[in-house]
Formats: C-alpha cells, sequence, structure tokens
DNA sequence: TACCATACAGAACATACGTTCTATTTTATT
DNA sequence: AATAAAATAGAACGTATGTTCTGTATGGTA
C-alpha cells in the first residue's frame, strides 16, 4: 500500500509539531496502530532512499522531514542600508535578527535586512519603519527593485531598474517622479529588493 | 555561573534549528566543551523547573525549548475582502495558509490574511498582489489602518480611523485625497491592518 | 499454478541515552 | 575563617530505541 508511506509522512509531521521533536520508530508504530516496528522502520528507509526524510543511523528520534528542515531561517538585520554592499556577513550587523519562513520568501544566500528609516523611499512605496528584506547581488534585471548608488548624489536610493539601449533608467515607484538616465559604469548596485514588511499593531 | 544556563539555552535553540530536533544530553556536553554529563543534568532540570524548557521522563531528545514552542503559527488565507466580517474562521477560507514567525508579527486570536487585488488601496500605500494580515474587530483606536464596510458606496476600503467629536474621519494614506467622514452608526467596522507584506521576488 | 517482489510479524540484540549516586571543588554568606 | 549552598566530575546502571534477522502473508505476473 502506498498509503502507508503517506500516512507515515504525515505522521511525523504531526508528531514533530506537535511535541517539537521527531518520533521514535516504536511511536510511530503505536500512534499509527501498525503492528510491527519492522514495519516502519521497511517504509522509514524507503522514504530516506527517495530523499523525503533524513536519518542519522543509530540515533534515536533522528527522522526528519526534509521539507520542514528550514520552514524558519534567519536573516540578519543591518542598522541602515550600507554605504557599501555588506561583502562581509557581518559588516554593519545591528546584531539582531529575523525569522521567516518560506511562505513568505523562500530561503536563499546573501539575504540581510534593514528597517528603513525616514520617508526617503515613499516614492518606492516604502514606508519609514517598514522592513525591507534584500539579497546581495551586483546585477538586476528590469523591473527589479534595486538599491543603487549614485555617484553624483552620493547617496544610496531605492529605484526600479531599467536596461535601454546603452544607458539604465532608474524609476522611481512614483510615477508623478522623473526617471534618472544613466551609464551603465556610473552606477553601483548593491541589492534588490525581495521583500518588504510593514508591521502597522 | 549563571552564564552556563543561558549557554545551554542557546545550545539546545540552535542545535534544534539547525538538526531539526532536539540534542542528548552527551551533545549538549560535547557541544559546550563542559567535562560531566551530570552537570548538564544538573542544569537542564534547573531549567526545566523554571518552566523555560519541556523534558519528558527518560525520552531520549525530548527537550524542548519552550519559547520556540509556537515560532510558528498558522494564518488562514482568505479569498478577498469579505463583504462581512468572518465570524466563522472557515469563511471565505480560500484552502491556503500562510505561516508566520513571532518576530514579524505576534500571535494573537482573529488573525487572516488576504491577497490585495487591483490598486484600489494604493492610497493606502497597498500594492497590487500584497498580502494584508488582518485582524478581526469591531472597534478601532485612533490612527488604526482599518477595514470599514461603507453603506453609501457599499464596499469595503481601507482607511486611516480617526474619531472625532461625535463623528469619524476616514483619513486616506495620500495626502491628496480627501477624508471621509461618518456618524459611528454608519460603518461596520471589520478589521484592523496588522501588517503588510510585499513579496517582490 | 509457480514464481517473485513486496508488505508484514515478531523476536533478539546492541547501543544510545537518560538517570542516579557519591565525591570533590568552587562560590557565596556570616 | 567557618559554613552552607551551589557547581562540577566521573562512573555505574537501567531503560529506550534503532537495527537486524528469520519467517510468513499478500499480490501481481508468466
Amino acid at each position: 500500500m502506498k498509503q502507508r508511506r503517506e500516512q507515515l509522512m504525515d505522521f511525523i509531521g504531526h508528531f514533530q509539531r506537535e511535541n517539537g521533536y521527531p518520533p521514535t520508530v516504536e511511536e510511530m508504530r503505536c500512534g499509527l496502530r501498525w503492528s510491527s516496528k519492522s514495519l516502519v522502520e521497511h517504509h522509514l528507509s524507503a522514504l530516506a532512499a527517495s530523499g523525503i526524510i533524513d536519518r542519522q543511523d543509530g540515533k534515536a528520534r533522528s527522522v526528519r522531514l526534509r521539507k520542514t528542515r528550514d520552514a524558519i531561517y534567519v536573516v540578519p538585520l543591518l542598522a541602515s542600508i550600507p554605504a557599501s554592499p555588506p561583502r562581509d556577513p557581518g559588516d554593519g550587523f545591528s546584531g539582531d535578527t529575523i525569522q521567516l519562513t518560506r511562505d513568505i520568501l523562500r530561503q536563499q544566500p546573501g539575504l540581510y535586512a534593514l528597517r528603513v528609516k525616514g520617508d526617503s523611499m515613499v516614492d518606492a512605496m516604502i514606508h519609514d519603519g517598514d522592513l525591507v528584506v534584500m539579497k546581495h547581488q551586483q546585477h538586476a534585471d528590469n523591473g527589479d527593485l534595486v538599491a543603487v548608488w549614485l555617484p553624483d548624489s552620493s547617496e544610496t536610493t531605492l529605484k526600479r531598474f531599467y536596461r535601454e539601449n546603452g544607458h539604465v533608467r532608474l524609476q522611481p515607484a512614483n510615477p508623478t517622479m522623473k526617471p534618472l538616465y544613466f551609464h551603465p559604469s556610473q552606477i553601483q548596485i548593491q541589492g534588490k529588493v525581495m521583500l518588504v514588511i510593514r508591521q502597522l499593531a
């Protein structure tokens, strides 16, 4: 019965969520009203072979559903928009972190968060106090909302990025404001906005 | 040393997050470079007595940091802004849910989420496609961003709420738009915006 | 039917792991 | 310094738990 394996997966996930730690083989057998441990072991090793679960040899309660592994992950919270890209992960680190679920944002390398101060980014529909999660990268695709360092005004701002025949157009989100045009070598992309979180209460 | 207990708590949390299951006493001893298991046991029982951790007698890997128990919680995702408040939790339920961490929003009863469709709320700095987490409540405090049902236009909109000598002022976030005034009995508050999440990528 | 792969039962075994105990050291208090 | 309280070491012990093995049932296929 293929049903069995799904029952097993369900039980493991349920137990883990309920108790905070994974079940033992015996607990699975008992919880599923199965009649032998080896049966559980049988399906367990099948699931492990399919890569659906992880287990550690001989260790108690070491089954783990793969998909829930990184359900929560931690993103460092920087003090402010860095003048230069945070090459060193500890650079500008405020000491604080935020936890995210993959429902909100998929985990990927180079993520960092910062709390927006002031209303300099209202034109990007971003409030004072908003939490912005960015991904550190030097390139951008058309339409991305990116943090760029502008050499002439010596500041970093958030703009929408468009590459157009030889130059770069930086478009404010606010339609009443005029776009800026630069040569690609003039600007330096520091990262891309992945997520904006506004906490009202 | 009080330091010890915090080290222990940190280690347990870290290990749990890293491995998906709690550590054994020996793993704690080893990971913390302590020299005896009974020392770990000693502090473990102290933490348990303080209610900081939970353990199950004799069970392997059954330590659990209390505070992380509900680190993730589930909020139902409604299909759209409900015409009437969702008294029944399953009302308008899209079948989907989102998971949040308390870093983002503290868990509390009456939370539901909805995906904004259209640009009818740009004036509240809310985009098409944004995810809005609301709390179902009939009252509001001054300054709250609330969903209200307006009888004359027969629609629900998001406005900032202000109670002023006998009437209610509903203020659009966009300063160029004029506020609306109503008698308190005319409007019906459906909920309060707790969180706005904009997923850019 | 004969055959084979897979699903299941149940016991036996080895070890991972929590618990307890006694003794020794450190820290705080007077 | 004297004393008590807490912290620490280290070993011993018993149970919890994963693993393995042998054997039986079941279901599909030639």
